[in-house]
DNA sequence: TAATTTTGTTTCAAATTTTAATAAAAAGTT
DNA sequence: AACTTTTTATTAAAATTTGAAACAAAATTA
């Protein structure tokens, strides 16, 4: 897929107001411009973007204003097929606000989220990606404060109670039965 | 600032579309639910969670789609001072996707973004953070797939031609002049 | 308790979006 | 080159949505 300089100020401008009106993208777009283009034809573009996969409008949340606390995971897997285990059991996790497939020392590294540390740690010990099998080495790292991207593309609210990939079982844990941790998808 | 179940809905909604009408949103919140909410008061909710700086919706961009590659960059710095400086000039970087403050053996994460691999390696050799005073140890990892998110919040294609805060002039670099980069900003 | 602020409702005119019919341009075929 | 098909954009009208204003209820503060 190949951007034209139209679909870059799209995609700019609603970078800046993701909810902006056909009417003012068509203002905007085009207030310095020598060439217009119809509102309509924006929205077309805007479809076609969205329908090709390369554009998403979303609500991004911003975690610290909320004083969610989060983490870096490095993990070091035995083999690539640990790897892909990893990935899907985890991808779909509503704690992991990142996760990527590297090269080098490590090949994962996971951004972990929780509304403190204390549910943070017992993710960690109990149900996170650390306690598979299949792992060489792994580091964690806190973060301290998160600079960009201020906003996160996060479904942190999801309510969807359909089983988890990672195979843990909120039931069946002592953290979930204490009310310490509300499990998946109850932030 | 705590969110309710309105709220929560709110943004969930909006995590999957964005551009969602104020009717639908209605419609959509509190199809099984006992109580409603009128267009107009979730108006004034999603103004309030843009206003106090919980939630902002943006045009998200699926890099993968646009065949641009990405690497992480674990930074350890001499002193906090030294980080500061990073930050201040590295925050705003068309290319940093990611930018954390980290507690443990490294003190930052930086995520880089660029349209191809030859463009991320030439930013690290002439432009990019490790280029900088005060680095005492640094890793580069690539990545081969970025799995989640999978739509980033990117102001790769802003059009800023205001000053670059990391320090450096493109029409000072060989890369630039001979248009083998094309600066910041030109996504 | 009273005053103030916050949150929500209703109504309706103004603004926006969508659809459909059409045209022009670009790409593909013979 | 000529023709067909596909893609992209335009216009205009209809359908829908938004936002402002006036008001009411609830929550907060003094």
């Amino acid at each position: 897929m190949e951007l034209d300089n139209i679909d870059k100020q799209i995609l700019r401008t609603l970078f800046q107001n993701g909810r902006e009106s056909l009417t003012n993208l068509e203002k905007v777009i085009f207030k310095s411009d020598k060439d217009t283009m119809s509102h309509t034809g924006i929205a077309k573009r805007i479809s076609k973007l969205e329908n090709s996969g390369v554009l998403k409008v979303q609500a991004n949340t911003n975690v610290s204003k909320l004083q969610y606390k989060s983490l870096f995971l490095l993990m070091e897997m035995r083999n690539y097929e640990e790897v892909q285990k990893i990935i899907e059991a985890y991808e779909d996790c509503p704690r992991v606000f990142l996760l990527a497939q590297v090269t080098g020392q490590y090949n994962l590294i996971l951004g972990i989220i929780g509304q403190n540390i204390d549910i943070l740690h017992r993710y960690l010990n109990f149900c996170g990606p650390t306690n598979k099998q299949g792992i060489l080495h792994s580091a964690t790292i806190f973060v301290s404060e998160l600079i960009a991207p201020k906003y996160l593309p996060l479904n942190l609210f999801s309510q969807d109670s359909k089983e988890s990939e990672c195979g843990n079982i909120c039931k069946d844990c002592s953290a979930f039965l204490d009310s310490k941790c509300k499990g998946c998808g109850k932030f």
